[in-house]
DNA sequence: TAAGGTAATTTTTTT
DNA sequence: AATTACCTTA
């Protein structure tokens, strides 16, 4: 790597193999009118310029061009942030400053990689391992690891660990440590360990007072027992891949140098993403040519809940003294009332860098607010409007729908199922993380390697053999005392009479088969392997006398998973990839409808954007606020602001003003979010013709909100929609039939919050009769004579 | 051991 | 409402 027989080409722009001086001049030739083409060709030679760099603004040509010294890159959203960093390497590679394996490229995801990957490749030619250092974090974390897995307690094919990986091992600590369970549940520390790997606390650096804050003061005692497991088991979790790097670079010198050598130049993709390790690891690296570009968008931060540190962005300049900064904020992707909106919205954060979007594209549509009665409505509404686009030739797959949180889908897929439009799930659990894809994995990391404990607990029982928690205890004493994996353990423990003859022979059986399946490693082609696993493990089998509803899909799954197989040369090879790959590759194309959350939305466009949802307590989310304040609030803000700026030409906001959470209905209040859009890039729709008949107040009384949005009247309609609108609306019925929603609300307004008071006798739906016990707004504390004392909304509950 | 019932628990998600 | 983890019982 370091002698590349190819590396000593001249640093001459004319000269690279994709020909763009060539295809410089002859493209001036075709639209030139004099004969200065020569003279022109030169002279761009001078200034080391190249058709890559044409088209692009003078502020992303100003963040291409800035090679040396450290570069912070604001870039908003739609400002050709991919652009710039695909054809900032490319310019490094070009005029000869670096090859492409002195970059060093790093992104978040997958999917990221494997883009700019693609584009790199359409600007310099260079496919695939022209950039050896362009991935993920954790990729790259991986690779450097693997290289030098001795120094850190490893052994150089050491496996990583999923979460429920993870999570077992924990159970395991927590059981060894003797906590209780009950208390301090394994996802809880597994979250904290998490937590301090994020910030690159290796366990005796995490605060002593942190530590002992879990598990009765053995939370310090249980990260060190939990890394202790690992090593054992030659494994790593995603933390450690970054962590044991910091490590690995602080105990040696030399070899963190030989790194700090190697990467002439640094790039970093969404750098507002990065958590305290990954800053620690790219700051480590960055010390030596000190040419670090991080590009990001401040505004766009919304992963703060796991570990994501704005702050990293806020103070780069700070880090790195002498940086340039450049800020994007030409917007090639949004009309001009979508872009307003969205700046309007994004302009009430407090901590952000600043940053105007413009556009030079025509204002377009204004985007609109509607309001729904119920939830369900909400969803027809918006299905509606999608049926309709479609029926004037808009493609489907120009439309997406963004929600808060995954809950919100349901009622938009139902409807879209009634409607038969046709629409796809973007996000949700992931194609590895499947029950059935872990189990097949398991099966074949056990194959792959007799030691894996991890995997031998998943599959031992999976299918059903009669092998469960008595037998496994045994197992996991003979294993702990003698210091040897599961496999073993149970190779030996069926050679004595410690276990009842029935289960004896079962587990033979297994073991056997493992043993035989470890052999046909060598001689059988990886994906027959794990056809003939599957097959004589009675996996497949479980599943096809299963009659749940899911058991075809789970065998499709299964299928597919062993097709994926092929694209690799073995089965060690396959796993590696898995391991960190955790994705599933998604047919493209068809025309659908693309639903997903508002953060796996972050990164894309389209046409047309539905944002429904828009209600306190939803989106801006309660939780968030309740967790975070202020800084949740801003996230949520900024939530919103990556939501309204995926949106081209079009983006539908609506809230509901009755949704059901967790099963009971509850009356909501329209996102504050939506009193801070620019009035003038806003239109409030009123009810469309199609609503279905009596389901929305504003059928016949078209003006609540209307034309006197962002009026006294809309502030007053949001003050008093959570306690007048959801009273009438006991469950089960619309009592009373329809109202005068205005007379009503003039008449709320100055009367009092609650017809309730403390001590007096209720009757509620679910929880039955009960007595007031505390009043706060619409929310009641009731002592119900049955259920004890719950908070319920006072819509639910009626004198009694 | 495994099925079946009950109680508790609900954001966002990558590697 | 729905999923899930846990606990009881056959």
């Amino acid at each position: 790597m370091q002698n590349d027989p190819d590396a000593g080409g001249p640093p001459f722009p004319g000269e690279t193999s994709n020909g763009a001086f060539q295809g410089s001049a002859q493209g001036s030739a075709q639209g030139s009118a004099g004969g200065s083409i020569t003279a022109r060709a030169m002279a761009g030679l001078r200034r080391g310029q190249a058709d890559y760099l044409e088209g692009l603004n003078p502020e992303q040509r100003r963040a291409v061009e800035t090679t040396e010294g450290p570069v912070l890159v604001l870039a908003g959203a739609g400002t050709g942030k991919t652009r710039v960093l695909t054809t900032r390497i490319a310019h490094l590679v070009a005029t000869g400053r670096a090859r492409p394996y002195d970059i060093l490229a790093v992104t978040f995801t997958n999917k990221a990689a494997r883009e700019m990957k693609a584009r790199i490749g359409t600007l310099i030619g260079a496919e695939g391992e022209g950039m050896p250092w362009l991935g993920t974090f954790h990729a790259i974390g991986t690779k450097i690891l693997r290289r030098h897995a001795e120094l850190v307690g490893l052994k150089s094919d050491f496996t990583i660990l999923g979460t429920d990986d993870q999570l077992r091992l924990m159970k395991q600590v927590i059981l060894d440590q003797n906590v209780d369970e009950k208390r301090w549940p394994a996802r809880a520390l597994s979250h904290a360990i998490d937590g301090w790997k994020n910030r690159g606390l290796l366990p005796d650096q995490v605060p002593a007072g942190e530590a002992q804050a879990f598990a009765f003061g053995k939370g310090g005692a249980l990260y060190t027992a939990y890394q202790a497991r690992l090593a054992t088991l030659n494994a790593v979790d995603f933390g450690d891949l970054l962590l044991l790097c910091l490590r690995l670079w602080r105990t040696h010198a030399d070899i963190l140098e030989g790194y700090q050598r190697r990467f002439r130049y640094i790039l970093v993709d969404e750098y507002q993403d990065t958590n305290v390790a990954q800053y620690l690891w790219l700051r480590l690296l960055a010390q030596g040519h000190r040419n670090v570009a991080c590009v990001g968008d401040d505004d766009q931060s919304i992963y703060g809940w796991r570990g994501a540190e704005v702050d990293n962005i806020l103070r780069f300049e700070h880090d790195f003294p002498g940086a340039a900064v450049v800020r994007l904020e030409r917007n090639y992707r949004s009309t001009g009332h979508i872009l307003a909106a969205a700046s309007g919205l994004i302009a009430k954060n407090e901590s952000r860098l600043g940053k105007t979007l413009r556009t030079e594209d025509e204002p377009g549509e204004r985007v609109t607010v509607s309001g729904a009665w119920d939830s369900e409505e909400e969803a027809r509404q918006l299905a509606g409007e999608i049926e309709t686009l479609h029926t004037k030739k808009h493609p489907l797959s120009e439309v997406a729908v963004l929600v808060r949180i995954s809950a919100q889908m349901r009622e938009i897929e139902d409807r879209f199922v009634q409607l038969g439009l046709p629409y796809r799930v973007i996000g949700g659990p992931r194609f590895y993380e499947r029950a059935e894809i872990r189990d097949a994995l398991a099966y074949l990391r056990i194959t792959a390697n007799s030691a894996d404990d991890l995997a031998f607990e998943r599959i031992v029982n999976t299918p059903k053999r009669g092998l469960g928690d008595a037998t496994l205890q045994a197992l996991h004493a003979h294993a702990r005392a003698e210091r040897v994996p599961l496999l073993l353990a149970a190779r030996r423990m069926v050679e004595t009479d410690e276990l009842k003859p029935k289960v004896r022979s079962t587990l033979r059986a297994f073991v056997e088969a493992v043993g035989r399946w470890t052999k046909a490693v060598e001689t059988m082609p990886h994906t027959e392997l794990a056809r003939t696993i599957l097959e004589e493990s009675g996996y497949t089998d479980m599943w096809q006398k299963d009659r749940s509803a899911d058991a075809a899909g789970r065998l499709e799954n299964l299928k597919e998973f062993v097709r994926s197989m092929e694209e690799f040369p073995d089965l060690a090879g396959f796993l590696e990839h898995v391991s960190l790959v955790m994705e599933a590759t998604e047919a493209e194309g068809a025309d659908k409808v693309s639903l997903m959350t508002l953060h796996a939305a972050k990164g894309l466009e389209f046409d047309t954007v539905f944002l429904p949802g828009w209600e306190d307590g939803l989106f801006p989310n309660q939780r968030a606020l309740d967790e975070s304040g202020r800084a949740g609030l801003e996230e949520e803000r900024r939530l919103a602001h990556v939501g309204l700026t995926r949106a081209r030409k079009r983006a539908r906001l609506s809230f509901a003003v009755n949704r059901r959470i967790h099963g009971l209905w509850s009356s909501t209040i329209p996102s504050r979010f939506l009193d801070e859009l620019p009035p003038g890039s806003v239109e409030v729709i009123e009810a469309p013709a199609h609503f279905s008949a009596g389901a929305s107040r504003f059928d016949r009384n078209p003006a609540p909100f209307g034309s006197s949005y962002g009026t006294p009247g809309w502030q007053r309609a949001q003050a008093n929609t959570g306690g007048g609108f959801g009273r009438d609306r006991a469950p089960g019925g619309r009592s009373g039939g329809p109202r005068e929603i205005e007379g009503e609300l003039v008449a709320r307004s100055s009367g009092p919050a609650s017809s309730f008071a403390d001590g007096m006798r209720v009757f509620h739906t679910k929880f039955g009769p009960g007595t007031v016990a505390g009043i706060d707004g619409n929310k009641l504390t009731v002592d119900f004579d049955k259920a004890g004392r719950k908070m319920v909304l006072d819509s639910f509950v009626q004198p009694g």
